[in-house]
RNA sequence: GGAGAGAUGGCUGAGUGGUCGAAAGCGGCGGUCUUGAAAACCGUUGACCUGCAAGGGUCCGGGGGUUCGAACCCCUCUCUCUCCGCCA
């Protein structure tokens, strides 16, 4: 959510920002209705300075033996006409804050405008492997002859979209995971395992709901009662500290979550994206960090790193793309993505993204610290950024690290976490 | 799943219709004392909105109601605890 008075002291501004996301917006009706609330809001409180300041006289008349028939009857009329106003008033507000809660995060100014063809590679590690002598396979391929990754009966068990890792493919996965976790750690993250169905709250606070309340699963029933199974750890590592105020000095606090992702990612299904590049479920570590206003920027950069040596640890030819405003999603201020090598598509696919949210999360959810210098209290800023999403990895390491022999090399910090396993060897055909 | 109890400031906890935004204790902050610290003593100490300010408004788990007036009464939801049952 971003601040109404920023709307209030410059929309013009304000308008203009959106538009570098591409994104038209009209303050007109907000505006309006904002005046008209702040009109009304004085008009009920001078009312209610009255009914408070006659209340408290009355039981000082009855004691003097006063008649207070009159008075009550007038403040009867009175609290009538305050309850009146009261109703307007809310509507208003639940207007206002509907528009505001549907309102992106402002881009930081030194993005590109326009959307993903914007996008601007600003660091690239390693080189695209040569495969000498052989036609390298696909991880579709990869996986299935190396037998870690069972297609058919996952979609079996669950249907399209899902995927069953099996054997060296989970042991694998769960190396990964582990590295990740062991790393995070090591860098002084909490870990933490969420419940993977949240409440409503949860979505409005990290910013994805109410827009998006039709791209998750629901559990119960879709609605401000009902729970769904969270698109990413950030859902619930966001509002871990919804509705409180901390200490500055508890600042920065950084957590590192493990959770299976689950999205309907509806239409979204293209035949280049088989096998675990897109599924309804997938793992991801996720880092968030809170910091002070005046510390977001450093910790940026910091998460950008931490994902960046994650993939340069596994020796992974990658490239890290700078977001053109239009492609950060509508939480977030910036992102930078971690894109992998996928040598059979010929393309780079993102396997982390970190992003800046500023104060638009905290916002949302009244995340606050105190000054330890004003004693006032400030907005937190929320980062996050995967750190990152295995199901992207794993395919990235079978076709980088693929041999003429069909097997494939396994990352030297992952060994410890197989047994010491080098290789992942193809399964006898039967 | 059944029965009961409860939710009050950073914490413990009093308050059951009228100067209660809320006693008391702890904690925090400032001071006195001390070479310094501790102890003791004194003072101070919630958040939000609005306003240049004075001031005003809102908040005692959430929502709704009764009343001139609600932390307190009524309804409802959520959560916590205790006991019983069931169970991976």
């Amino acid at each position: 959510m971003i601040a109404l008075e920023l709307i209030r002291e410059n929309p013009e501004k304000i308008r203009k920002r959106y538009l570098s996301r591409g994104k038209e917006v009209d303050f007109t009706e907000l505006l309006e209705l904002d005046k008209k609330r702040r009109v009304l809001t004085r008009q009920v409180e001078d009312m209610k300075a009255e009914r408070n300041k006659v209340s408290a006289e009355v039981p000082v008349l009855k004691k003097q033996g006063q008649d207070v028939s009159q008075v009550v009857a007038q403040m009867k009329k009175l609290g009538d006409q305050i309850s009146e106003k009261d109703k307007v008033l809310s509507e208003l507000t639940e207007k206002i804050n509907y528009i505001l809660l549907c309102l992106p995060n402002l881009p930081d100014e030194d993005l590109a405008s326009g959307g993903k063809e914007n996008n601007k590679p600003i660091y690239t590690f390693g080189k695209k492997p040569e495969f000498k002598g052989f036609t390298p396979k696909s991880h579709i391929d990869l996986c299935r002859d190396l037998g870690l990754i069972d297609y058919e009966r996952g979609a079996k068990l669950s249907g399209n979209g899902a995927w069953i890792y099996t054997g060296d493919g989970a042991r694998l996965e769960w190396a990964l995971l582990s590295f990740f976790i062991d790393e995070h750690v090591k860098d002084g993250f909490t870990f933490m395992l969420l419940p993977h169905m949240l409440n409503y709250e949860c979505g409005l606070g990290a910013g994805q709901f109410p827009k998006f309340e039709d791209e998750v699963y629901w559990i119960d029933q879709k609605d401000r009662n009902g729970r769904f199974l969270l698109p990413t750890a950030e859902t619930g590592l966001v509002n871990l500290y919804r509705g409180e105020i901390l200490k500055e000095s508890e600042l920065p606090k950084k957590f590192a979550g493990y959770t299976p992702c689950y999205r309907r990612e509806a239409g979204s299904y293209r035949a280049e994206e088989r096998g675990m590049i897109r599924g309804h479920q997938f793992n991801k570590v996720e880092m968030v960090m809170y910091t002070t206003r005046d510390k977001s920027d450093e910790a940026f950069d910091y998460l950008v790193k931490k994902a960046q040596s994650l993939v340069e640890k596994l020796g992974l030819h990658y490239q890290l793309v700078k977001l053109a405003a239009g492609d950060c999603s509508d939480s977030m201020c910036r992102t930078y993505d971690v894109e992998l090598w996928i040598p059979s598509m010929g393309i780079y696919k993102e396997c982390s993204s970190v992003s800046n949210a500023r104060d638009y999360q905290a916002r949302r959810s009244s995340m606050k610290y105190r000054d330890s210098k004003t004693g006032k209290t400030e907005f937190m800023h929320t980062l996050n950024g995967s750190g990152l999403a295995t199901s992207r990895v794993l395919p990235a390491i079978v076709e980088q690290f693929q041999n003429a022999d069909g097997s494939v090399t396994i990352p030297e910090v992952l060994r410890k976490y197989m047994g010491g396993q080098e290789k992942l060897l193809p399964k006898p055909k039967a």
